[in-house]
Formats: C-alpha cells, sequence, structure tokens
DNA sequence: CAGCAGGCGGCAC
DNA sequence: AGTGCCGCCTGCT
C-alpha cells in the first residue's frame, strides 16, 4: 500500500529477483529473499508481494511458501489469479499444492 | 499428517 | 525509541 515509494530500498532488490524466476518455475519466499540478498527475511518477500498490485506485471505468482501452497485465504482473488497466472504457464496445482520438485526454480 | 512454539528480518504506527 | 505485524521457515511433538 503507501503509493509512495521513498523508503523502499530492498524492495527494488525483490523486484529484481522476482523477475529472475523464469516461466514455468516457482520460488519459496526464504528464496525469494534469499535472492534479493535478504537471506532469512522472507516474511519481507510476503509482505512486499503483499504490497504489489493484482495487475502488475511482475511474477508476484511465481512465489509460493515452503510448502509449496499458497497463502491465502482460498475465497481470496488474489489466489484466484494466482492460481490461474501459473496454469497458464503450465504450472498445475496438485491437491491445491505445486510440486516444488517439479517447479521449483533452483 | 496436523498442531504448536521459537526464531528470523524489516517496515508501519 | 519501542511495539506490533506479517502472503514465513524450521523443528519438534
Amino acid at each position: 500500500m503507501r503509493v509512495g515509494i521513498g523508503s523502499l530500498d530492498n524492495r527494488g532488490a525483490f523486484y529484481t529477483a522476482l523477475k529472475s524466476i523464469p516461466s514455468g518455475k516457482v520460488a519459496t519466499y526464504g528464496q525469494l529473499a534469499a535472492m534479493a540478498g535478504l537471506a532469512g527475511a522472507a516474511r519481507l518477500a510476503g509482505k512486499i508481494l503483499c504490497d504489489l498490485p493484482t495487475d502488475t506485471d511482475l511474477p508476484w505468482h511465481r512465489v509460493v511458501n515452503a510448502q509449496g501452497k499458497i497463502s491465502m485465504p482460498l475465497n481470496s482473488p488474489g489466489y484466484l489469479e494466482q492460481v490461474r497466472r501459473l496454469h497458464a504457464e503450465g504450472v498445475i496445482l496438485v491437491n491445491g499444492r505445486i510440486p516444488l520438485k517439479k517447479y521449483q526454480w533452483i
């Protein structure tokens, strides 16, 4: 939230890391944080991704939690949107979760 | 497999 | 300057 950009500097790092995720692959929050140079700040990743608009050009939908599941209420529009985008890239959910063994970007 | 507890990093108030 | 809050992670019950 807050349209103002001012104090977010690491945010750019997250965006960069996010863009680095190839299509058809997914990464965990911790992974993304590590890529952004903030290893251990997985929560930050979630906070920042939460801040992203649903219509953003960034592949935020390629980020899931360590369990390979989407963090968010099932009835949340973001959830459905994420699943939709992932499916469009060839990433399918099995029993509501993504097989990280196959899709996790390493 | 599910549930609980602790720890981690950084932003917002 | 301190507290709370997370789209979390990992380990142990």
